[in-house]
RNA sequence: CGGGCUGUGGCUCAGCUUGGUAGAGCGCCUGGUUCGGGACCAGGAGGCCGUGGGUUCAAAUCCCACCAGCCCGACCA
């Protein structure tokens, strides 16, 4: 009844993140868990997303010199063994195929036939099974460089599954390249988390600190990884796109050398790269309010609805007409480098439960047309990044003339309202006492959104590292770019060349 | 994989202690009244109460086993 004190969402973000973040995620319908634990389905609004990220991030790895390719899923058990480091850090998450064949044992149930020679292990990664065909694609530093990129699905057997934060099963691109030498290898390591850099904020909304992984934090078999890392709603951190260098390693492991310009054989120099799924998880605890999914305009699968307001029935022809009319309009024009996607959405339903419908979904903005705006020429415009109530009367003419405008105003928004609290909640700290206080929630009990960012001196050490993880479940998430001002590491007194982002983390 | 909790229509749950073969709200369907707003009225569909076994004249309710899920720990894009 009181429809205007009411959430669309519950609880609120305040109250309790996680399930508020579920229920998001099942109202906007992005997915839902499925019968098989830790996989999801991931429905048409949240894969539209997830597609329109793809295109993009196509578009920057073909622009950077990457072509496609795809390589087995499975990957035999040898090749995944060969990189020592490497199956230390998934052995413990990987699926693994022993049988062909079903055939029915005496009950009757359908029971796993032969065994196979060799288990293959379902890809959590591809490393070592596009290794092997690298090492048989270089012979020559003029084989060099190799840049490919690959859309695929991995498999990781989590013990603690959420919607696209953490699935058994996700989809991902993943980019494997061989270089001739170590600097250029480096170059191509740094200039890929620049592309997720600006992919995350000119089309996600989203502002990221990007740096380097501190020694425990590192992709398993790497000499150094690099990351974006972001800071949603609840002040923790999410690892949003990670590039690796893999120096020789993989090369040695592999087998791929090639003849140096001097004539003698050489290992290649490696990297890889990825952004998964997790991105849209992250959209979603971004930029969403406790009326639902608030999607930045890039990569909405519709930017703009429209709503016929069609209160009596001989009005109804007109009002649909002239809905279509405008949608028709709009498709032919530009949004980011795109046409703009318009729906007009004609259901039988309610004009309040449509049009919460759409405000749960995130679109960016939703349009109404009646007969009595029909005849006064103009339409009722309502952004998603504004109060769900407000509305904006203009001339149809006008808002067609602004859409495009209005769409890149919103995208603006979003960025500049998360870069401003991810400010807020990013501190200076040069105390240890400070900095126990800033990540322990004043309620013991029931633990409110807290902390932050912190920006400390630390001295690199694995054991203050190891501590922190322990007392408060903090970690170093980013070693920032750059020189920086040289101090004293907080925990030892010990010389620190940097300050460093530490925060809990996803 | 260890510790705690829970499995009842699509969703959220009541009923279980004190056994007697199922309830509510929301959602869904139909009709009507509404309709610039997630409305209202009336009617209706939908559950062998996680699975298997046991106790009993009788089990959603008691006992055992298994399975699944949630939360907490170790891991992670």
């Amino acid at each position: 009844m009181t429809t205007s004190e009411k959430n669309a969402i519950s609880p609120r973000r305040s109250e309790d993140f996680p399930e508020w973040y579920q229920q998001v995620i099942r109202a906007a319908e992005l997915a839902e868990p499925s019968d098989v634990r830790g996989c999801m389905v991931i429905r048409p609004w949240g894969y539209g997303i997830w597609e329109n990220m793809q295109r993009q991030l196509d578009a920057m790895f073909r622009a950077t010199g990457h072509r496609n390719a795809y390589f087995p899923l499975f990957i035999p058990l040898s090749y995944f063994a060969k990189e020592a480091e490497h199956v230390e850090g998934f052995a413990k998450e990987c699926a693994v195929v022993t049988h062909t064949r079903l055939e029915a044992g005496p009950d009757g149930k359908l029971k796993p036939g032969s065994p196979l020679n060799e288990p293959l292990v379902v890809r959590p990664t591809s490393e070592t099974i596009i290794g092997a065909s690298y090492a048989k694609w270089v012979q020559s530093y003029r084989d060099l460089p190799i840049l490919i990129n690959q859309w695929a699905n991995v498999v990781r057997w989590e013990m603690r599954p959420r919607l696209f934060l953490r699935t058994t099963e996700f989809l991902w691109q993943e980019g494997h390249t061989v270089h001739e030498t170590e600097a250029e290898a480096r170059e191509e390591t740094s200039r890929m988390l620049g592309v997720y850099e600006s992919f995350a904020q000119d089309y996600c909304a989203i502002p990221v600190f990007a740096g380097e992984k501190s020694e425990s934090e590192k992709f398993p078999g790497a000499v150094q990884t690099l990351s974006i890392e972001a800071m949603v709603q609840d002040r923790k951190a999410i690892q949003a796109g990670t590039s690796h260098f893999l120096g020789q390693n993989f090369a040695k492991a592999s087998g791929i050398q090639f003849q140096n310009r001097e004539g003698r054989q050489e290992y290649g120099w490696t990297t890889s790269w990825g952004m998964t799924t997790r991105m849209v998880g992250t959209v979603v605890m971004m930029h969403s309010d406790d009326d639902g999914l608030v999607l930045p305009p890039r990569i909405a699968p519709e930017q703009i609805v429209i709503l016929p307001i069609t209160p009596k029935e001989e009005t109804r022809p007109k009002v649909l007409e002239v809905c279509d009319a405008l949608a028709l309009q709009l498709r032919g024009k530009r949004f980011a480098d795109a046409p703009i996607e318009v729906e007009v959405d004609k259901r039988d339903l309610g004009g309040g439960v449509k049009n919460w419908e759409w405000i749960k979904k995130g679109v960016p903005i939703r349009v109404e047309i009646g007969p009595r705006d029909l005849e006064k020429n103009s339409v009722a415009v309502s952004r998603r990044d504004q109060p769900i109530k407000s509305k904006e009367f203009m001339s149809i003419q006008e808002f067609a003339a602004n859409a495009s405008e209005m769409l890149m105003s919103i995208q603006n928004n979003l960025y500049q309202r998360a870069k401003k609290f991810q400010e807020e909640n990013t501190r200076v700290i040069d105390s240890k006492d400070e900095f126990y206080d800033f990540f322990t929630a004043k309620n013991a009990n029931k633990a409110e959104i807290h902390g932050g960012f912190a920006l400390a001196h630390w001295n690199g050490s694995r054991k203050v590292e190891e501590q922190i993880k322990n007392d408060l479940k903090v970690t170093v998430r980013v070693v920032p770019f750059g020189k920086g001002e040289p101090g004293k590491c907080i925990f030892t007194g010990e010389p620190s060349p940097k300050r460093v982002v530490w925060a809990k983390s996803y």
